[in-house]
RNA sequence: GGCGUCAUAGCUCAGUUGGUAGAGCAAAGGACUGAAAAUCCUUGUGUCCCCGGUUCGAUUCCUGGUGACGCCA
């Protein structure tokens, strides 16, 4: 029934009910999972994530489920690799494969592709994180006015990191960033079925609060605290772990902490919403309509 | 029961010497090419507790309610 190698992409924000109806498209497809969760790729991080349970992983093939270490560097450029070249080998088996996540830039990542640009040495990171520190905001915007004035133009100046970004690529490859910068889509050797899941806000920002009630019952303090002393690394900069470490640092009462989860993770869900918004290539179903998404993807599916 | 204080945005509160109002937080909207669950930008949403009175005009002053809090019984 199926001719060309179909990535069935399964997105929506954070709390809506992703994993849920993966392992039953999974089964009914009887495709394997790519996970596109930026968080639950770390094997340390599976309360705070909400990562697919012991059982769920049973019963599908799942991949960048906890492939990771919070110590391992990690990014979108990497993963686009990594995911691609397993994707091939799993088409090699499968008509279908289905990517599940909710988080923006990686599922991009795959679907467009990402231009060629070089991964940031610790050196040039730290070089320019310092000189911002140092110098200050409208210093690195100057600096980056000389080095790539297209991209200076381009660029939000208000946003750090994106200026650092840029003159860190800027002075790795001697130069502008923006050279690299192609905004071409990549063309890839499978189709793509976007399938978007959503709430009305109120029912989704419910579940968000009720989730992390359950993710307090289930441990996550333990879970946090175990990682106190590395706090600082980029992958515990993360919803339910930083606002632990403000409770743990005597800043926040553990109520507060708490609350601050649930609020985070609304915003979160909210952001992962304006992303997906843009995207008109996104079918959006109630994630409580299975029979209409099974049926929709059937249909897809087999013209 | 008596006396006093208070009542303004979802919350905490400013303010208007009488010309229908503004901060913080929350919230909403947006951006996004290797840190992305990160980072950044924009936006004030209102029977100013209710009924009257004075006034050209009352959220503001006055009578009376209602509610909250405090003190005294």
């Amino acid at each position: 029934m199926i001719n060309t190698p179909t990535l069935l992409v399964l997105l929506g924000p954070t709390g809506v009910g992703k994993t849920n109806i993966s392992i039953q498209l999974a089964k009914n497809f009887d495709c394997p999972i790519v996970s596109s969760d930026s968080r639950q790729f770390y094997k340390e991080l599976k309360i705070g994530t909400a990562a697919p349970s012991a059982e769920e992983l049973m019963q599908v093939q799942h991949h960048f489920i906890g492939s990771h270490s919070i110590f391992d560097e990690y990014n979108a450029g990497q993963y686009e690799k990594d995911a691609i070249q397993l994707l091939d080998g799993l088409f090699q088996k499968h008509d279908v494969v289905l990517l599940v996540g909710g988080s923006m830039m990686y599922i991009d990542a795959i679907c467009n592709g990402m231009d060629d640009i070089p991964n940031v040495d610790a050196e040039t990171r730290a070089y320019w994180q310092k000189q911002f520190a140092d110098y200050g905001l409208e210093f690195i915007q100057n600096e980056l006015k000389k080095f790539d004035p297209k991209h200076f133009e381009e660029v939000d100046l208000q946003n750090p990191k994106r200026i650092i970004h840029a003159l860190e690529i800027c002075s790795m490859i001697g130069k502008p960033y923006s050279d690299l910068r192609t905004g071409k889509k990549k063309s890839r050797n499978f189709n793509i079925l976007k399938i978007g899941l959503n709430r009305p806000r109120p029912e989704l920002y419910d579940r968000i609060n009720l989730r992390v009630d359950n993710m307090i019952a289930d441990g996550l303090l333990t879970e946090a605290e175990q990682f106190y002393s590395f706090k600082k690394l980029n992958t515990l900069n993360t919803v339910g772990y930083k606002e632990i470490y403000e409770y743990m640092d005597g800043n926040w009462s553990f109520e507060f902490a708490v609350n601050m989860i649930k609020q985070d993770s609304r915003r979160y869900a909210k952001r992962q919403l304006t992303w997906f918004n843009r995207d008109k290539e996104i079918n959006w179903f109630h994630p409580e309509n299975e029979e209409e998404i099974l049926k929709f993807v059937y249909e897809r599916l087999s013209l």
